[in-house]
DNA sequence: GTGAATTAGGTATGTACCGTACGTAACTCC
DNA sequence: GGAGTTACGTACGGTACATACCTAATTCAC
């Protein structure tokens, strides 16, 4: 059904793309929008006058050293401070809150674990969550009426329509609508929840080099991956694209190892996860005769930091045990470049504090394949990106209800 | 770059608007348009007095017997006939050219096998190209100057920029851009060429059930999918993406059977590909004393062809190789299912032939896998769908450059 | 058969938006 | 201090769409 409409939509649009303009740079002034926009100074002049009404443009004094002859012209800003979204992973290691400005910038985060009684209900998390929430708003500065949207990562499976989690095997307390609910309350506004590696791709899709076509796979216990194709993520019939750690390689092949406590583990991630990474590095220690790493892998709460860290020491049995891993989970990756043929492949999570050494070992098993590998980089945001990716959600949402016209054609 | 424009854009939208619209019936009224684009009659008028000017659109005599009371409206109609679109398929085994009007509607059809001396140069291909185009206008008796865009499909590797072909191991003559210039030559246009598997892609979706996501898997000697995301195809950092002959799902497992002409196939492909059915088919035939299937298999060049046969007529040496081919293709579905959890997965090529047992057999096997198989489909158009998606991109391309408004925001 | 009701087509008027033009303001350079 | 340059503000004209009103054509009821 496309519709079309009269002069007001034209307005709309010249006015959002004037906005968008503003957006980009620091502050900037009305010719300089008009030479940009294709548009007349006037019809830039009243779009300004419009946004000041509305709260986000500021128009600031001219500035007097212009360095060219004429008048000088008064500058505009975006007022980015006119609105802030509010950004939550919540996950059995931490619960992060970051609260950033319509630019993105953020303003105010808070770091906290989760409280240990989590199990007993789901109500602890959730108030843990809206407390963390008013923290950085307090911190900041801001009403609650500044927040304009908030979104939430979560470890699990999601169903992203009604922001409902429907299975979350590492932290069950919080099923069902508890911290949309919550935070809901807390906020006033609608509450939209994901899951947290698709979160985390959006994070990375926004600060990392602009591909169009990007896969992030988080290597951890688990492995998932987030599918970027033209520019957004793909979700998925059932919301569950990039489901790689269920990817089945082995047809013919022997059941590979298993971690201990995996009961849902897929295939893939029980022969490539941090779970199979410290058997390889038990086997690696016990072979070379490492009886100090191999006492250190004996914490399980701490085996995969401590074979990380073996790795950047450049001890042998880890250096070995990660030359096997990263054999094969260049199978996994072969399999995203025979599907997908990304711009780029990013390798987050766990794992992927082994740093650069990771993905030479990667890019030696990959080169053995028979297609041209795809490039390879390490997450840049780390623990960060699915705050990150839930403030980037938050800001289109705001962005396509608040700051844009109504789309043209349906 | 987000630019707008004067009320001239705005006419420009609402033309668009009226067009595509009428473009979805038969024939319409003013007052009707004017309801469903929410726009006052008068400008609905001006919209269809422009496109009238443009030979777009016709305007019928009014309709007498209404059934309600009234003046009758002027009835307008869609002039498909304003233009057409050239669609060709280019392959070892037919040369195809659809020529269709602006709905899409088929008007002219040629089919004829490529000439025998093909590996002498490919300038013979090209001339019976363009024989074949020249017989379609003649056939549906359209000047060469009604065609508005052509778009060629090709099994190779293409350069979707330049149309240039890289790689086309089953017939080196169409390498570089003989197709495209001679095409070109013979239209005056600038012709589209693609790979042949992408474009048969793009006509399952334009004829199938409007599906957001799907990957279309082209099962025959070779293996090959097109993926579509966010309904439109996705191609990948290289043109690449949907390469699954090349998927390697066998670290640990011994290296599977392969075919005898088949220095450049991929792992996938030499195990689940046609070549591989036939042994399989000999192997079972030879244990099951089907003699007579046995003869029948040892001519290479018909084997794919009687072994289909053979299974739509139930014979249990075929079935059981239908079962074990099925079985491995079945773990490139699961991955395609993991990645990219399309709404339908649909199969095509000469595999496809087989029929529903096909499918039948392909669900058993997917259901013992721990990820909800996706619906499965089999190819609705056959061998017409490169020439049907040929005709589909060329659609496209008149749509956005002589259809359409320009774009509101860069 | 004739008139009321209904719906479409055509024309005029009003409103809104953008672009151009012109006068005024502010600043720099000589 | 004047010339040159650039920005701002207001006025005017062009174009598009919406509303209003009149005419035309057809159906239905009496």
């Amino acid at each position: 059904m496309p519709v079309a409409a009269g002069t007001r939509y034209m307005r709309e649009v010249n006015t959002a793309a004037v906005l968008t303009l503003l957006r980009t740079v620091e502050h900037t002034s009305a010719p300089e929008l008009a030479r940009q926009a294709g548009l007349s100074r006037q019809a830039v002049s009243r779009s300004l006058s419009d946004l000041g009404e509305a709260g986000l443009v500021e128009f600031l004094a001219p500035v007097r050293s212009g360095v060219g002859s004429g008048r000088p012209a008064q500058r505009v800003r975006f007022r980015a401070e006119a609105g802030h979204v509010l950004g939550a992973s919540v996950s059995p290691e931490r619960i992060r809150v970051g609260l950033a400005d319509l630019s993105g910038r953020v303003v105010a985060a808070h770091d906290t674990p989760p409280p240990v009684s989590e199990e007993i209900g789901s109500e602890v998390t959730a108030r843990a969550l809206t407390d963390a929430a008013h923290r950085v708003l307090a911190q900041a500065r801001i009403e609650v009426g500044g927040v304009w949207h908030a979104s939430i990562g979560v470890p699990g499976i999601v169903d992203p329509a009604t922001g409902r989690v429907r299975f979350a095997p590492s932290m069950p307390g919080v099923t069902g609508d508890v911290l949309i609910r919550a935070l809901g309350e807390a906020t006033g506004r609608e509450v939209y929840l994901d899951n947290d590696v698709k979160l985390a791709t959006v994070g990375e899709l926004w600060h990392g080099g602009g591909h169009r076509s990007m896969v992030l796979i988080h290597w951890g216990e688990r492995v998932g991956a987030g599918v970027v194709v033209a520019g957004a993520l793909h979700r998925g019939a059932a919301n569950d694209a990039g489901d790689l750690g269920y990817l089945d390689l082995f047809t013919d092949a022997p059941a590979p190892d298993r971690g201990e406590d995996d009961a849902f583990l897929g295939a893939f991630e029980a022969w490539t996860g941090t779970g199979a990474f410290a058997a390889l590095g038990r086997e690696a220690a016990r072979e070379r005769g490492d009886h100090t790493l191999l006492t250190r892998l004996a914490r399980p709460e701490t085996r995969t930091a401590t074979l990380v860290a073996a790795v950047t020491d450049g001890a042998p049995a880890a250096l070995a045990a990660l030359e096997e891993i990263t054999r094969r989970f260049a199978q996994g990756v072969g399999a995203v470049r025979a599907l997908l043929d990304p711009g780029v492949v990013v390798v987050g999570g766990p794992m992927a504090r082994c740093g650069p050494t990771l993905l030479t070992a990667l890019r030696a098993h990959l080169r053995r394949q028979r297609l041209d590998p795809p490039p390879l980089e390490l997450s840049r945001l780390g623990e960060d990106a699915v705050v990150q990716g839930a403030l980037r959600h938050s800001l289109d949402q705001v962005e396509h209800t608040r700051l844009r016209p109504p789309s043209t054609t349906g």
